[in-house]
RNA sequence: GCCCAGGUGGCGAAAUUGGUAGACGCAAGGGACUUAAAAUCCCUCGGUGGUAACACCGUGCCGGUUCAAGUCCGGCCCUGGGCACCA
């Protein structure tokens, strides 16, 4: 296809976004750009970035998230790929509920009006992506799927339900979720949080651990902090699980991965939940009231780590299962009744935590292994938590850790008292959320039958749009007529589920669905030619728990037969935040008022240094408050309308991509925003300098045998920055340093002041090539300029610029030359000179043989064309 | 508390495999152009000493390996992300 210009006549020889941008953008939306199909002749890419919860307006995260992905879209277009880049609405959540108790707007009316805004704000940005395959998670022809694979999981049993503890509001008798657990208190209420248990469903992500953990060994091009985070997450460990039986109850079951320390148990502990406690806890009035402080604790993992240890006997014995002696069981706080069996094998001697608790409430600490290199290591200052060598415990005396793991290991198999196991810190995924705002979970509890998963012909679960809320209850669970129906195994009366879909399973098979719109299932053939997802982005707050979910469930569609491929995306990229100054005044009440940026003045010295700062509004000193993330609370986010008004969707593109790689977190600077708008104003100055000198001449073809020394070195500035750029963007995602390469190669071009016919052929190459290289980044301005260059046929048509091998090889090397690692001078020598030859011509610098004087030469290193160091002494 | 990152000039950063520390940009200072301003262009710009050539110091802190360490190893400090119901 060839590119109709935009302009004719004569070039403007200022830049101008605004006309420049619009006229571009009409033209991608006409001519529909970046909608594409499957093409079998042409290699794929697919292209994902993190889909956006519409909170209303865009931030400057959600602008550097999707301009990296469609810096890396844009640049494999050029590569001549077939890229698609798709874009939806991670609808359904919290803050819509918050926004309608707040404003009394129905949720679905909110979020729609956002995604509106939203969608307005990033076509302005330029984004290269197909609209055609948007989706929006709230809606029913979305969400009927994950309904259906629910229903479709239940009946293969990798679905199940129990009871989980969740926070409780006493006041507003309601589910918090943590984030609106403030301080152990309700955010609204104020009132302290209970925990309480309740029954929810679970998807059994554990029958999936093994995989999850195996294939991150495959994931090549995913970072090595997030594989390595999942598996700690993920947390396999190889241990024994024993019984020990309990005076006058049942057997309680304790996971080991320490084995050989079990002769150093002196009591066990188990959760406030556990049976035992709750049994111990009836004839006990104490007892009972220290479990039901064990409610008021949070739940989070963080909490329960920091908090103080705190436990209770149970005045009931267990019976050590080897030595046969009565140990006790208490009930301690830190104990996890979600977390394996709600109850652990306490040995201090080699535990720091289990020696810190029998230390506080006295109980006995015996040392069972002592250090393998025959020290006299003892546990009197903290526990011993090393592996060695066994001591006091009979006849496992003197084995080592594995001797004694084998050694208890068959011993427990052959009694059936225990056996090996294979633990994973994973726990099932609890998918149930007690909200309106979200997937309706697609089952019916009938009296008779039990639960029951909603047939496929009575798919979706319709979720009512049209509600009002009535405090904070959600309206499905307000409304006594919703959950009425009839069970479809008996046919009598019956309920729904009025719980929703914890959001995170809409976020885990969007990008499937980008793939097949429309299709009537998940998803349909198409999927196979896309996934998986060549490149996927987004935050690395998302490094476990979403990027888990996601890899989970691309499983359980490629073991339901809709997908081929094992893992969801072969390459990962995730970005950092985006933070700004703050400033703030003190308030009487010893609170904080936070000012924008944008109403602060700075107050410099003459290094520039930041002094102090003030209100422009009325001249009196803020406190600075230091870089923080752009957030509402704090007051210092950025908005990236004002900015794209203000100068162009590609100045701030270009800004975002120039301040910091794009894993670095990204400090906000309205200068550096200022800075990358006068270098888009060079780049149009220097085309339209060029295309004047070049006016009523043809420009000719380079010669590369006619070319003069400056011709040939600007060249070499050329393809060497090709080079760079094109490793930079495709292989290192380095954008920061791509730019600046090409602002480097500009600063050459524009010293280069010969317009003669070869001259002008080296310029227009370099033009040429610049206004490529920099179209993933700045693509308006860049599609603009192709065509002041003259071309008619398309930028995508033309494709990557390429590098000229020859056109990089230099005659001469600068060489390095360091005494005793010292730089004392730089020599040029013949490229491919030997050590002998520069060593000679090293020494003849002054300032070498000064260093090397009286001295013997012990030792000459070189490096081929780069260093020579010369070690004396 | 646990897991994962990061820390380099006045600032954002660069240095890709152990080989010139500070590319590129911002801010600042000086100059040119202009009636003036804006814009643009040119010069300086890690610290200390020195007219200069140059010397010494310098990549969070302490120690180590090496001819050579921002980069590797050991130990710390600080900041950020995550910790299962924020997304």
């Amino acid at each position: 296809m060839t590119a109709q210009p935009l302009y004719f006549g004569a070039m403007q020889d200022t830049y101008n976004p605004r006309a420049i941008e619009e006229a571009i953008q009409q033209r991608w939306e006409e001519e529909q750009t970046y909608q594409v199909t499957e093409d079998p002749d042409k290699e794929k890419y697919y292209c994902l970035s993190m889909l956006p919860y519409p909170s209303g307006a865009l931030h400057m995260g959600h602008v550097r998230n999707y301009t990296i992905g469609d810096v890396i879209s844009r640049f494999q277009r050029l590569q001549g790929k077939n890229v698609m880049q798709p874009m939806g609405w991670d609808a359904f959540g919290l803050p819509a509920e918050n926004a309608a108790i707040k404003h009394k707007v129905p949720p679905a009316e909110w979020t729609y009006k956002n995604i509106e805004q939203m969608q307005s704000q990033l076509k302005r940005l330029g984004f290269a992506y197909d609209w055609s395959r948007e989706v929006a998670t709230c809606r029913p022809d979305y969400y009927r799927w994950e309904q259906l694979m629910f229903t479709e999981l239940f009946k293969r049993g990798l679905v199940y339900r129990k009871n989980a503890v969740v926070n409780w509001d006493p006041v507003d008798q309601t589910v918090l979720a943590n984030e609106q657990v403030v301080d152990g208190r309700g955010w609204r209420s104020g009132a302290l949080v209970e925990r309480r248990e309740i029954p929810q469903w679970f998807i059994k992500i554990t029958a999936y651990a093994e995989e999850l953990l195996t294939k991150l060994d495959e994931l090549d091009d995913w970072p090595d902090a997030v594989k390595t985070m999942q598996r700690n997450w993920i947390g396999r460990s190889e241990g024994l699980e024993i019984q020990f039986n309990v005076d006058g109850h049942e057997a309680m079951t304790v996971f080991t991965t320490r084995p050989d320390t079990l002769m150093g148990v002196t009591y066990v502990a188990v959760a406030a939940e556990h049976p035992l406690a709750q049994a111990a806890a009836e004839n006990n009035p104490e007892l009972a009231a220290f479990i039901e402080e064990c409610t008021q604790n949070g739940v989070t993992e963080a909490a329960m780590e920091t908090m103080e240890k705190r436990g209770m006997a149970l005045g009931i014995n267990a019976t050590h299962p080897i030595s046969g002696e009565p140990v006790p069981v208490w009930v301690a706080n830190f104990v996890l009744m979600n977390y394996g069996t709600g109850a652990v094998m306490a040995v201090p001697g080699h535990d720091q935590r289990d020696w810190e608790f029998a230390t506080k409430y006295q109980l006995p600490i015996r040392q069972v292994v002592k250090p393998a290199d025959g020290s006299d290591l003892g546990i009197d200052e903290e526990a011993f938590t090393e592996r060695g060598i066994l001591i006091n415990s009979g006849e496992f005396d003197g084995m080592d850790f594995s001797q004694a793991f084998e050694a208890l290991v068959s011993r427990f198999e052959a009694q059936q008292q225990g056996q090996r196991r294979v633990n994973y810190r994973l726990r099932d995924w609890g998918v149930s959320r007690q909200r309106y705002w979200g997937c309706p979970i697609p089952m019916i509890n009938c009296p008779k039958c039990g639960p029951v998963p909603v047939p496929a012909d009575q798919l979706p679960v319709v979720l009512p749009e049209d509600v009002s809320f009535m405090g904070v209850q959600s309206p499905i669970k307000a409304d006594p007529e919703w959950r009425k129906t009839t069970c479809p195994q008996c046919q009598g009366p019956a309920e729904r589920e009025t719980d929703t879909f914890d959001t995170f399973v809409e976020s885990s098979w969007y990008s499937a669905r980008y793939t097949s719109p429309g299709a009537d299932g998940m998803v349909d053939e198409r999927a196979n030619y896309w996934l998986p997802v060549d490149q996927y982005v987004g935050g690395i707050e998302h490094a476990v728990m979403h990027l888990l979910y996601f890899r989970f469930w691309h499983k359980l569609m490629r073991d339901l037969g809709m997908v081929d491929s094992d893992e969801p995306a072969t390459r990962l990229l995730c970005q950092g935040m985006v933070v700004a100054d703050t400033y703030y005044r003190m308030d009487d009440d010893g609170g904080r008022t936070w000012y924008n940026p944008a109403e602060v003045d700075l107050q410099l010295d003459s290094h520039g240094k930041i002094t102090g700062a003030t209100l422009i509004s009325d001249g009196q000193p803020v406190a600075l408050g230091g870089v923080e993330k752009m957030s509402k609370s704090k007051n210092n986010g950025v908005d990236p309308r004002s900015l794209v008004d203000k100068y162009g969707a590609d100045t701030v593109r270009l800004f975002s991509m120039f301040a910091a790689p794009p894993d670095q977190s990204l400090e906000w600077s309205d200068a550096g925003v200022e800075g990358s708008w006068r270098f888009l104003r060079r780049l149009w100055a220097g085309v339209h300098k060029h295309s004047v000198a070049a006016t009523n001449q043809t420009v000719a073809a380079v010669d590369t045998s006619a070319l003069n020394d400056a011709q040939k070195t600007l060249r070499r500035q050329l393809h060497e920055t090709i080079n760079k750029v094109s490793d930079d963007m495709a292989r290192r995602y380095t954008f920061n340093t791509a730019i600046a390469a090409v602002m480097e190669f500009i600063n050459h071009l524009s010293r280069f002041d010969d317009n003669s016919p070869q001259g002008l052929a080296v310029q227009r190459e370099s033009w040429s090539a610049i206004v490529r290289l920099l179209a993933p980044v700045v693509p308006h301005i860049c599609e603009t300029l192709w065509q002041q260059l003259g071309y008619t046929e398309s930028m995508e048509a033309s494709g990557w610029p390429q590098v000229d091998e020859s056109a990089l090889k230099r005659d001469d090397a600068l060489i390095v030359v360091q005494v005793n690692g010292k730089v004392r001078c730089r020599i040029s020598v013949p490229a491919g000179s030997d050590e002998s030859a520069v060593q000679t011509l090293a020494l003849a610098q002054e300032n070498v043989s000064r260093h090397v004087e009286g001295k013997t030469v012990r030792k000459v290193i070189l490096v081929p064309d780069k260093l020579l160091n010369i070690v004396v002494g």
